[in-house]
DNA sequence: GACAGATGAAGGA
DNA sequence: TCCTTCATCTGTC
């Protein structure tokens, strides 16, 4: 059996946002080009939709879209969408459940999130497990900052990008 | 089993 | 402070 299987591309402040939604919820976000991120309008459009009829991923794409357009508004939804982590280890899905609980504007270091999900040496697990993240935003690892929340660490999405969603989250770095 | 990685702590200049 | 080194933990091949 064939997953029916959704993409849609939105047209952020950021740039143009790759979203590949299943039935079982939102498997990919990506990021289009990373190069500019313009001061543009805090508006996020559908630009281009492919595939998938079913209801489940409808309504997932439809929560997908709510959450991004309420979140470079400033004001996050209340209920993320569903998301899918098919094919992720255990370890990712404890490490991405436990940072997809950090609020809006707020932030925590690799080792607070280690010790969030019980394993407070394993910062270094951590900060892999961030860099296979799937979907940035949703599960918002640009709030993972390094030891003193001095220094950023990393992002899949760059550095450039993960400022960009800190300073709109209204989060003052040094 | 070896290696790599978005860390963290400690020690020295 | 800044830099280097080493310990630690997990995933991947």
């Amino acid at each position: 059996m064939v997953a029916t299987e959704l993409e849609i591309i939105w047209r952020t402040p950021i740039g143009p946002l790759t979203g590949r939604i299943t039935t079982k919820g939102i498997r990919l976000l990506e990021f289009g080009q990373p190069a500019a991120f313009p001061a543009g309008p805090a508006e996020v459009r559908m630009l281009e939709r492919r595939g998938g009829g079913a209801a489940a991923t409808q309504s997932h794409a439809e929560a997908a879209e709510k959450f991004l357009v309420n979140y470079f508004r400033g004001e996050p939804a209340a209920e993320p969408p569903a998301l899918d982590w098919t094919g992720a280890s255990d370890f990712d899905r404890k490490v991405w459940r436990a940072c997809s609980r950090i609020g809006f504007g707020r932030t925590l270091t690799y080792g607070e999130l280690a010790g969030a999900i019980g394993k407070p040496d394993a910062a270094r697990a951590v900060g892999g497990a961030m860099g296979r993240n799937p979907l940035p935003i949703l599960v918002p690892c640009h709030r993972v900052l390094a030891r003193g929340r001095n220094r950023l660490g990393g992002f899949s999405g760059g550095l450039a990008l993960k400022r960009w969603l800190l300073a709109h989250e209204g989060i003052d770095l040094k």
